[in-house]
DNA sequence: CCAAAATGATAGTATTACTATTATATTTGC
DNA sequence: GCAAATATAATAGTAATACTATCATTTTGG
């Protein structure tokens, strides 16, 4: 996996950027740093301002890579949701039994990140707590219609139908795959944004993961 | 219904704003008109200044009742939290079959509010649709932990556990009741979020309804 | 090595999210 | 019925935000 993305790269919609942080060593600060400092202070008082001055550079320069602070949030959720596709397709691809494949594509979509697969500048574990935390402003918005027409969700949604497909292919007449499938994303997220901060209304705690409540969830409404 | 609450009054936890607004026509008016602002232009864009315009008031009076719009926003979700856990509690009370009750219970939760009950100046359709489009924010934030140990989730919570319950009456040794209720909570809300805005990941539509999807989960969940 | 591209520095703007102060209405308690 | 208390309004002010614009300097690629 880790040799792989070494020859690969995440492609998040071109709309999302005015310049490809990739492409240049400022612009790749600009990513790695702004993922440490969401996580220390939050995206609501994170500003470029502040992230210029963590990386010894100008806000100005910021503003050349990324038109807006949720431009570079919705970056960073199509970053994360390619990365997870990746995955999702790595280590299910094999698998022919159908409810096998569904319980790994389960598992890869609800569990906790918590290594660094360290192929790049980007942290996935904080980035995914990030992705818990923060993630749902970026659809949360009056402008989310416009955004969506500009196909800045596109990876997410194109995540959200390969899981519909591992569902169908399990049972074909099932009316609500799709519902299903982005209950598990979204759900998964929030369970362990509740494990985190409201813990007395979660079960997916000590020892009893996300992951194995959607399991049984799923199977049994599949069943 | 309608009878009852026009003798009873939602209660809020009083933590959350300055002066209680329902103790003056002044603030009733700021509680209505920041529903209907909010709506239109998105809690982000909402500002006291722009709320005093709209009703003939001044910015300074409103921050009496209230210390921030975040504080705001948090009375509008636990208000909403607080009159879903009535039409809850009065719905469900007679029922004695375990799987009737969590039925109803679950319609209640999910279904979306087309009809404002009119017993006081809340418009209840316009301000679910705040709950389904922002009311995430009101937890969503760094000081969700000081705020919570402030006790200003416990209605939120407390309507969960009260789901709990009736999950856990079906089958008392499941041990993701909890989790099961908060999903089918935020859940439903998300299901109707993507009907409004990403209908190309949702089944909730077209007549399937986001009860129908989650009465179908949780009943094959608990078999 | 030169031109173009990238980055940095500085300044400026409208708006936000408030706080503080003072003035004016309105209510109420005697 | 009037003074005192309370509520509301008006105005001003502040630090920070979320940018835009301009110009200077550095880096780099052919």
């Amino acid at each position: 996996m880790k040799n792989l993305l070494s020859v690969l790269k995440i492609a998040v919609p071109a709309q999302i950027y005015l310049k490809d942080p990739e492409t240049s060593d400022l612009g790749k600060r600009i990513v790695e740093h702004s993922i440490l400092l969401i996580h220390e202070i939050g995206f609501d008082n994170f500003t470029f301002k502040k992230l210029g001055l963590k990386i010894g550079s100008n806000e100005s320069s910021i503003y050349r890579y990324f038109e807006s602070k949720h431009k570079l949030l919705l970056y960073l959720s199509s970053w994360y949701w390619a990365w997870l596709e990746y995955q999702l397709v790595i280590e299910t691809f094999s698998i022919s039994a159908t409810k096998v494949k569904l319980e790994k594509a389960i598992e890869v979509v609800t569990k906790t990140i918590a290594i660094d697969s360290d192929f790049s500048h980007i942290n996935e574990v904080i980035l995914y707590k990030i992705i818990v935390n923060e993630s749902s402003k970026s659809f949360l918005t009056k402008e989310v219609d416009i955004e969506n027409k500009e196909g800045y969700f596109e990876i997410y949604k194109r995540l959200i139908t390969r899981l519909e497909k591992m569902i169908l292919a399990i049972k074909p007449n099932y009316l609500f795959a799709l519902s299903l499938a982005s209950s598990i994303l979204e759900g998964g997220l929030h369970q362990n944004f509740l494990n985190e901060h409201f813990p007395s209304i979660t079960n997916c705690k000590d020892g009893k993961t996300t992951t194995s409540f959607f399991i049984h969830l799923v199977e049994n409404t599949l069943k």
